[in-house]
DNA sequence: ACTTGACTTAGAGTTACTCTAAAGCCATAA
DNA sequence: TTATGGCTTTAGAGTAACTCTAAGTCAAGT
């Protein structure tokens, strides 16, 4: 049994983002106590990593909400959920593409400001010096 | 020579956005010709080419407005510029390291999806199912 | 001359948070 | 017993970064 803020944590999510996630039917299964405070059972930890997963891969949160409700209709929705995760996962790789991209520039470009720093030298590729 | 559409494709990112980047002051070396229309030079798309890199990473706006207007300060910058790009650099592994996760999660429902509509079996998982 | 199409701007609208304020519940210190 | 602090809740305001729309300029084609 874990609070929000628990979940926040264990889920490297904020406690805001976690509420708001749940105000927008992301979490439809978790339940309260006699003091209106909702209850995360490990199970909805899956629930948690899974809307991350999404969001994190930038799907919008109409679309993870619709996916949600898919969960919710039960088994008759599975070949739809497969086309979901489908697209979601070649996005997730087509994404790991452009980062391993801007990764190298940004490898390229530490390197060269520290060979400037290194060899006390000019800043020539910079645009702003030839001018 | 490149317009702002010509840019946009090029460079995979919304003309709104590069609009709206330029209006952010990211590009604040880039002419116009006699009829007030940007003309982007092949130096200049080296610009977005970073903006975009930045931008992709989850830098915000006004710390990317800082790096540049730290290029246009020039030479006296060079440490400051090398810190945040080497900060950018952390930022960027990380996320690797975090897509890398998602990716080996969605490609685990794909399967596991997958191997329900082949065996036309029930998702024992969902615990939507458990209620 | 008129329409088409590419470009411009200001500014409204949208998404997904992110934060604030007000209030409820409970434990412990004075 | 009161109050102080810490936790939770909600509604709703605020923010970042687009994203889109409307209204305008201009040059070229028919």
């Amino acid at each position: 049994m874990y609070t929000v803020k628990e979940v926040a944590k264990k889920m490297e999510v904020s406690e805001h983002t976690i509420r708001f996630w749940a105000k927008s039917g992301f979490f439809p299964f978790v339940k309260r106590n006699s003091n209106n405070i909702r209850q995360f059972e490990e199970n909805d930890l899956e629930w948690v990593r899974i809307v991350k997963c999404l969001r994190g891969v930038g799907i919008d949160n109409k679309s993870i909400k619709k996916y949600i409700e898919l969960c919710i209709i039960g088994d008759s929705t599975i070949k739809e959920r497969y086309d979901i995760i489908k697209k979601t996962r070649e996005k997730a790789q087509k994404q790991m593409k452009e980062l391993k991209k801007q990764l190298e520039l940004l490898n390229f470009k530490e390197n060269y400001y520290n060979e400037l720093i290194k060899n006390n030298s000019k800043d020539t590729w910079n645009p702003m010096n030839k001018k």
